[in-house]
DNA sequence: CCGCGGGCCTGAGAGC
DNA sequence: TGCTCTCAGGCCCGCG
């Protein structure tokens, strides 16, 4: 489900009941998500306060008291949702209604204000994971990620660097969490729509012979840093069922030019959105105006 | 090293 | 209704 302006937006709804709250029970009814989870998962959280929320590409990062960090990774179907105050929830209210166990909740964190927070993922191919903060860096999960393209590290010659040596397609490469952090396949989508570059152009084309930007290396940065933005804003595209922490839908995917709209007009040009596969997903652009 | 395809899971929706 | 098939916002792993 969710890429980076999703995570984004979890993260935000989390951090006002997690940050600075203690962990004070830990329920894990499934650990069996796309790692097992530690044995001791429960026993180190627990009595830890959250001193911090932060996220890096798509994992949000829990800075806990104990040392420890806690990334936490929602796959394709992974959720969280909160109830304020589990003691004043009332039957129909959307929190309790929420908040009844359901088949794929997974973990269950009790915060020391009385909020619960609650990870449901039907498909499981979301992950939590335990690493000591100064070791985090070197985790295995972490170790190759690229720079986070909202930041001021990313941008036209960061990109063209990464890319020069690419034989594969540019659509591949910037689904490569290597090159840059947190796209995935919609966003990857409408930022080379944005910035009128073929998916199918290869990845090296970005940069000139020395490995420099060219112009569409400056046209793909401004197109992903500007997509990004107007999503995270959105709170980021609710397709199936991705939500604000609050349960609020994000309203993105009303803004898709190409994303899910195979057969439909290009928005402008006279063209007409076409779906391809690459690399076993879907890619959706106009033929007419991407080149 | 690089690039690709398979596999991990469940559920929604289309077509019959 | 119900079955079967395809597809889904991700990413690790093994192969050539």
């Amino acid at each position: 489900m969710p890429e980076l302006p999703e995570v984004e937006t979890v993260r935000r709804g989390l951090a006002p009941v997690m940050e600075g709250a203690k962990i004070i029970k830990v329920e894990v009814r499934r650990g069996d998500l796309r790692w097992p989870l530690v044995k001791d998962f429960a026993k180190r959280i627990t009595g830890a306060k959250v001193d911090g929320l932060g996220r890096r590409a798509k994992y949000l990062v829990a800075d806990l008291s104990t040392g420890d960090v806690l990334l936490m990774h929602l796959g394709m179907s992974g959720s969280f949702h909160i109830i304020q105050d589990t003691k004043t929830a009332r039957p129909g209210d959307f929190h309790h209604e929420r908040g009844k166990i359901g088949a794929h909740d997974h973990v269950v964190f009790h915060m020391s204000n009385g909020a619960t927070v609650t990870f449901n993922d039907p498909r499981r191919f979301g992950s939590m994971k335990l690493v000591k903060r100064s070791e985090m860096d070197q985790d295995p999960l972490m170790k190759a990620i690229g720079p986070e393209p909202l930041g001021n590290a990313f941008d036209a010659a960061m990109l063209a660097k990464a890319c020069a040596n690419k034989k594969t397609s540019l659509k591949a490469a910037l689904l490569d969490q290597r090159v840059v952090a947190g796209l995935g396949n919609i966003y990857v989508c409408e930022a080379l729509y944005h910035s009128h570059l073929s998916p199918k152009r290869q990845a090296s084309t970005i940069a000139d012979r020395k490995g420099g930007p060219n112009e569409r290396a400056v046209l793909l940065v401004d197109a992903i840093k500007a997509v990004l933005h107007d999503a995270i804003k959105a709170g980021g595209s609710s397709l199936r069922d991705h939500r604000q922490a609050d349960g609020t839908l994000g309203y993105f995917q009303h803004n898709f030019s190409v994303y899910d709209r195979e057969g439909e007009k290009c928005p402008n040009c006279k063209g007409t959105i076409k779906r391809i596969v690459q690399s076993g997903r879907s890619t959706f652009y106009c033929p007419s105006c991407q080149k």
